[in-house]
DNA sequence: ATCTTTTTTGGAACCGGTTCCGAATAAAGT
DNA sequence: ACTTTATTCGGAACCGGTTCCAAAAAAGAT
């Protein structure tokens, strides 16, 4: 390994006049020809380590998220890394498998290698996280969840879920089964919730009934088998697409027909809900565009720069063939 | 920031008896309680860069991978990322975007981050690639492509591919579509379409012909429209679950029931696929235990052990609803 | 009690880079 | 030609940890 001083004696001068070459300072033209010709020679880099020590930064985000292979997930990385890759950040990711405890020491090991800010994906915060994320003093992104201590770059559940309330209503549904999941998950679990209930509550002739589920397809079928063997909804109306396909399935196994016996829609916008048959009725979250914006505000709080305390990504609700209108 | 120097001068000793302290060196049972006392107090732990930069080398191993949207990848990358942590190596993920500049761009970021290994899960590996992995001196294993030079961990494609041949022979379809793609992806385009002729082409009595699309579902789906049209295979042998998910759409946009009209299989054995209806047939790799055996075969080339040049993961044929038997 | 062996300790050098500041050199001004 | 200002350069200290080795202390043997 080539280091600094190895250059130095090579091109024949001082390690810091290497250093000021390196880094922008006073160089005369002769010595900045000689220093270019023995890098250039040699390949050499500097160490990244020593510069740290001095510096006592990086030019790293750190992120925390809680599984790798959710679409979700995965589309908001996407958007996190093109974007600071642009603002010459580089990303660490670190995938804690759901556990919480695994949240909170990688927000301290992430400290610890004095990432330049934290994008925390999170399912939940507790007071664990709260202090963790106080006592490392490191710029905190929150995303998916809000909390009122830590800026934070949110899905509108709320006003998505209240817009698909307004479109199941469109098409006439009368009988509807919200199928949700824990309310341990604000975003998922209640927000979405309350969205839905706020459309469709309280309407004349409109019945709703709340079930609940995990958030893995295959407990979702065999939830919705109950729910369409003990209230026979026209509609079901699931908190995730991944629920939703755990609906489809059961619905087929039940020897229903979608939408003709059975609407279905979900939450979210993966990709595959517009690959199968029927396609399904979802709300669209631009996750990867939240990605983007999350990068860009890391950054500017790295940077001292004010941003908004809260930030909502935009939505679409995606009416596809899962679900029909009814005559009534 | 509590420095190693700040706990010695607290604990009344010198800043090296701390360093052994923390590195199970010769110290007495008083010394070692006044350090340990300290310690708490102050939540005191080692600047990694300083370890680092004396060490000059880490236990983080990094991972090269082409996207972060493939369930092949995120399967195989929590795989690593489970016995990475019981081995105690901290991962680094580098998306490449699928940009053949960017991964060996990020060959050499990872070297100089003195990572202790580098695992390569590889699209296709260039004369580039083989230059920058010689350079760098630091253990690779490539994942999902073959190289003679680098240690390898690969899915049995061709093998695979040829159990998947003799499974559609014995349901006797005899005009079957193979939907391949690029050959410059030598498992999937090459190795997979190998071993799928190897075990039906010649056979008496059974027309086989090669299509290609992109990895895309949506081209996949345009293409199997085509073939639909002009070949009206009796079942569509994909390359790729996404490429079968196409597949099976384009089945649908046509008309055609599956299996009755149209069989189609596909490679890979995402969830998707048994959570649509019909199920799709395909052949399932064990990408997280991959991943896992992946993380033990790196550590292993880090602490100079022998593993062996090439090293093929299980498969398994999944016998599902997307394929009936002929009667011929 | 004395001698030998083992354990413990601290000082100093080192890892590879950055930065300050005085000295030297070059350039500009009178 | 002399003075003032600007640029360039190198030496040394520093960042926070590790490690070597001589000296001191403790433990064991006679």
């Amino acid at each position: 390994m080539v280091t600094i001083a190895d250059i130095a004696k090579m091109a024949g001068v001082a390690k810091s006049t290497v250093s000021r070459y390196l880094n922008g300072g006073s160089v005369s033209e002769e010595t900045i020809r000689k220093i270019e010709k023995v890098v250039q020679e040699t390949g050499y880099s500097p160490n990244k380590f020593a510069q740290s020590l001095k510096a006592k930064k990086t030019n790293i985000i750190g992120t925390i998220v809680p599984r790798l292979d959710s679409y979700a997930t995965s589309q908001t990385l996407i958007g996190i890394d093109e974007q600071l890759r642009d603002l010459e950040y580089q990303l660490i990711i670190s995938n804690t498998s759901q556990s919480l405890e695994r949240e909170i020491e990688n927000i301290y090991i992430l400290a610890q290698q004095k990432v330049a800010g934290i994008i925390l994906l999170a399912t939940m915060v507790t007071e664990k996280h709260i202090k963790a994320l106080h006592e490392i003093k490191v710029p905190i992104l929150l995303v998916g969840q809000e909390n009122e201590e830590f800026h934070s770059l949110i899905h509108n559940d709320y006003q998505a879920a209240h817009s698909l309330g307004e479109y199941v209503l469109a098409q006439r549904h009368t009988r509807i089964a919200y199928l949700g999941v824990t309310k341990e998950d604000i975003a998922v679990g209640v927000k979405r919730r309350e969205g839905f209930m706020s459309a469709v509550a309280d309407k004349v002739d409109t019945e709703v009934k709340y079930f609940e589920t995990s958030f893995k397809s295959e407990d979702a079928i065999h939830k919705t088998l109950e729910i369409i063997e003990q209230y026979k909804p026209s509609i079901i109306v699931c908190a995730t697409d991944n629920i939703a396909l755990g609906a489809l399935k059961a619905a087929y196994l039940s020897g229903l027909q979608v939408p003709k016996d059975l609407s279905i829609t979900g939450f979210g916008g993966y990709e595959v809900t517009d690959l199968i048959h029927p396609s399904i009725t979802t709300v669209k979250f631009f996750y990867k565009e939240a990605g983007n914006f999350a990068a860009k505000s890391i950054v500017k709080m790295v940077n001292k720069e004010e941003i908004d305390q809260m930030t909502f990504s935009k939505y679409e609700i995606l009416k596809r063939e899962s679900v029909d209108k009814k005559n009534n």
